[in-house]
DNA sequence: GTAATATCGAGAAATAAATCTCGAAATCAG
DNA sequence: CTGATTTCGAGATTTATTTCTCGATATTAC
């Protein structure tokens, strides 16, 4: 049974590689390009060209052959695909331990979103914010939301906290959460959910290095 | 013709998921608890039960019918697996920005990691450190690197100066590298190179925000 | 103007991964 | 001791992703 709905694929993986080339292309722009064909990119990323032109055609651009893309339209179409051409102002909520370095961190600037304001159940001790952003108790979120139409919040609270102060959230009426805590939080299903993967990756990252490190370092004698 | 492999298929997100069972498991066995079924298991998590039996069966534990797991050696069996069962130091490379955040970031600690020093190239703006660790110019990191016998790095410096640091960790004996830098990095293939998924993420969330936004915005009829 | 070449784009095949189905095993009830 | 129920584990199915093949098109060379 064929039940094919209609809107097409995900392509989690391809909609991943469009940051790379849209940082790279920009690059390209800056330096006065105007076209770029996806084995150049290929070469630069040390990527199957085919796999490029796979990603760029989820963008909805097309190249001319022999030529390649309009380095312009190419870069317009991909941060259109993202939505990373207009920024969008998003709140921070848990200010202390990591949520205090990702609230320094103007590197999102790049993908289109600016974090305006940081929210801790003790914003005293944070009188005069970090960085120049301020930092006002959970309870002020709603209103400031509102008042700001802020619909992204990036959530870094306690992992204890974290299903509280997510409700929390969906009341304020925000839509997207980015969430960097453990346990998989329970919300109505319009409010979109991204889980950060830092200690995934790390998994990864252990379990290569395990991998490979058994053949590697088989010198230190300690018993496992 | 069926070429079976001998070596076990990665499973990349079975991997993932492991640090999420880790949690709720470590959690368990704090409590007092001596077995768990994989279908506990599903209902704390709100993952189908199968998954998360197909995901255990990766790390070689196998559990008694009718009876469950044995969290002990379970858990036991996921740290050793992820190589999380002994904590492995490493050093973060690029203090400023995003890296200060990583630094006084006391999560790993869970994943069996460590941070025990910063390096950067402007170590005299951190003369005191970041909340206890201590950060030194970059030029010492292969001398320390050695003392230490520290073999995992990670990686936060700006991007033009990710591929020249890069070589440097290479030849300073670092073996595996967690890289947040953008630019794709040549290195040696018995380097590690892990890159991290931030801005990755960052485009699954605009994309699923952007589809999202435009049906609650536009409010298009769903067709059955 | 014609031929050669590099590149794109769509569909198909191959590969890998995730998910489901069913039989087997162990505890508990009677 | 026997049967019912829960749970595990291996193979099969389905799904997703990557890779390949081919035809089309625009530039360049002659």
């Amino acid at each position: 049974m064929a039940m094919v709905t209609a809107k097409a694929g995900p392509k989690l993986q391809s909609v991943q590689r469009l940051p790379a080339y849209l940082g790279i292309l920009r690059g390209m722009l800056a330096e006065g390009r105007e076209f770029v064909s996806t084995s150049h990119l290929a070469d630069v990323l040390k990527l199957p060209a085919i796999v490029i032109r796979k990603d760029l055609q989820m963008t909805g651009i097309t190249g001319t052959p022999r030529v390649g893309f309009d380095l312009r339209f190419l870069v317009a179409a991909i941060e259109q695909f993202l939505g990373w051409n207009n920024t969008k102002d998003v709140f921070l909520v848990g200010v202390r331990g990591f949520g205090e370095a990702l609230l320094t961190f103007d590197g999102f600037r790049t993908a289109g979103m600016d974090v305006v304001a940081g929210f801790d159940r003790q914003p005293e001790l944070f009188p005069e914010g970090v960085r120049g952003k301020p930092v006002f108790p959970i309870a002020r979120l709603g209103d400031l939301a509102r008042r700001m139409h802020i619909s992204i919040a990036i959530l870094t609270v306690p992992d204890a906290d974290a299903q509280e102060t997510a409700e929390l959230l969906a009341t304020a009426g925000i839509r997207a959460i980015w969430d960097f805590t453990t346990p998989r939080l329970c919300l109505p299903d319009e409010i979109i959910v991204q889980k950060a993967g830092l200690i995934s990756e790390l998994a990864v990252l252990s379990k290569r290095l395990r991998e490979r490190g058994l053949t590697a370092t088989a010198e230190e004698g300690h018993s496992v």
